[in-house]
DNA sequence: CGTTAGCACTCGGCCATATCGAGTGCTAAG
DNA sequence: CTTAGCACTCGATATGGCCGAGTGCTAACG
């Protein structure tokens, strides 16, 4: 696959740097320029038709330059994998846009801006949210008699709440006898190890009647296996409307739509599960609206877990190796940032 | 300003709807069809010509149809007021589309897709946040010797978290006498009283000395004020794509940009408070980037309370009969799904 | 034999021109 | 006051010609 002779390498690269520059086919005069003519036209024409045959380029019309296909472009970022540092420029502005603000929460949302921000393409981060999280307590607030607060919090402390209400009163004591129950019995187990089973077996073990045990849970049932369950930010979509391939609303729509399910969000950041970094080109993505464009992820730790991932949208005609750069830079930075509890 | 006979307000209804259903510049003729022939071509072109000096109708240029101006629609929308209910139809798509889920929380991102559907505009809600929420309880929770979460809870069941670490390790006995003390000296309190002073006296007067007081103090300080904040969900920002007025992307650019924008959706539904229903159009809007969009909004209420708002976002030649039908009658259904606790 | 100059050819983009027709405003008659 | 008639306007659409960037091929060159 990688049959490429040094040369051809170097004019699939010129060709596709051009055209990420300036968003018009290249040709043979203006990339002999480019190239600072090492070789004649004439050369270059004679490669690029083999690089055509090849499917790293293709023609939109016979008298137009040649445009990198999506191959092309696979091409082009695998040779790029080896790690360049974010330029220093990039860094400063990365320094100046993100404000990590006194919330942890808040995080990664302002790295999803920063990402926009700079890149000029649409970003996503997801909040941290372990799968491997463990149980550590329940508690039950009594709000009034007839009203309680549970809340859920997990060894990273990440937590969740819900308030429940009841006909029957509800008995500080018993409440607290309750957490410390159900607070014991779960400590310690994965939230995914958490089955409905377990649940049902030992609140009915404990033999408790009150009508709030069961709705609590029925909430832990359904609620603990998505505790862990990211939220995904996501920013700068209409940014998609700079690129002149999405001039035309209608080529941006779907591309809008998908990026509004998030699902779709939820797929594109899985990808890069386990990798350093992860990049869909075009036609790769298994969503049709996405076809026209690119997807550069990377996954971001927390406390030696795998933490979340974060990632940028743009055409195919994307600015790979800045975006790269930058998104790995991020990535690192978050997995520091969240590291350290403030 | 009302100055209208029933005859030119007939005729600028009829176009304006015209215009709302086919988004073509409608001419005398076409109109005449529309009206059934009670008037001829000539008398509607004399009286569009009035409306036009009027200022509720322009003109593309010389041999083209009608458009109606920002004033046109204001009039038409301030004609419409009298509640007209939601058809038939759409409530049942309203049935068909909202799934109010288990989770309360969820309710208002079910509403805004629920709306985007069916309108086919972007559409906005804002979670419950009511600003006359009342301070109850500050938990503190000891995680492990050097971590705490601290919870907020209001009167209506809000809750707000955070997870504080310091050196000095941490005694559950302490811990719980600190929280006794602030929820004693807040309970009641409404979240906007709670100022920095009045937190800052009494931590003093109790005369804590451990670090983590003037962290918590700190959070509490910043965090009360911004508890009774109304996160905003937007949905279908894509459907803005859709209308042929934004086919092309440099004019739907900064219509995006600007729902992107956290401050610029609680400003437009800010606007609906205690009114029933409030219609914003074209150039009423204080935002530039908004003034080829029309927003129709209401607010719903909580438990007897201003709760949030919700509200749809399009073009200005927009479907109002509809969509003021239908965010009203949504608002209602909030109040009513919100205001029972499940 | 790979490289390069030369050249005929292609074809989209652009501009100028012509045509069409929806729609107007005015005038005059009903 | 309403309406028919009519000249006029002007954007939208279609047509043709030209331009030039770019190609592929051929033949000469080192």
């Amino acid at each position: 696959m990688l049959d490429l002779d040094a040369r051809k390498q170097e004019i699939l690269d010129a060709i596709i740097e051009a055209y990420i520059h300036d968003a018009e086919p290249v040709g043979s005069e203006r990339l002999a320029q480019r190239i600072h003519l090492r070789m004649s036209p004439a050369t270059i024409r004679n490669e690029m038709a083999t690089l055509e045959e090849m499917g790293y380029l293709s023609h939109p019309h016979t008298s137009a330059g040649r445009v990198p296909t999506d191959r092309g472009y696979r091409f082009y970022v695998d040779s790029l994998q080896q790690n360049e540092p974010l330029s220093a420029q990039d860094r400063n502005r990365v320094r100046r846009v993100l404000h990590p603000g006194e919330q942890r929460e808040r995080l990664p949302e302002e790295v999803a801006r920063a990402l926009a921000t700079i890149t000029e393409y649409a970003s996503m981060v997801t909040s941290p949210g372990a799968e491997d999280q463990v149980f550590k307590h329940l508690h039950l607030i009594p709000l009034t008699e007839h009203e309680v607060l549970a809340i859920i919090v997990t060894d990273i402390g990440v937590f969740h709440g819900k308030t429940f209400s009841t006909q029957d009163p509800l008995e500080p004591d018993a409440l607290d006898r309750l957490s410390q129950l159900v607070s014991h019995r779960l400590h310690g187990y994965a939230l995914t190890e958490i089955s409905g089973e377990l649940l049902s077996r030992f609140l009915h073990e404990a033999a408790w009647q009150h009508r709030i045990v069961e709705e609590l849970a029925a909430w832990l049932r359904q609620r603990l296996p998505r505790l862990a369950d990211r939220r995904i930010h996501i920013e700068g979509t209409a940014n998609i409307l700079k690129q002149p391939e999405f001039r035309d609303a209608r080529s941006a729509r779907p591309i809008l739509s998908a990026l509004e399910r998030e699902e779709v969000l939820s797929d594109l950041l899985r990808a890069t599960e386990g990798r350093d970094i992860w990049v869909t080109i075009g036609r790769e993505h298994r969503y049709e609206e996405l076809h026209g464009t690119a997807v550069v992820a990377a996954a971001y730790r927390l406390g030696g877990h795998p933490g979340g991932a974060l990632g940028i949208v743009g055409p195919t005609r994307m600015k790979y190796a800045k975006v790269m750069a930058l998104v790995r830079y991020l990535a690192v930075n978050l997995t520091e940032l969240l590291g350290e509890p403030s």
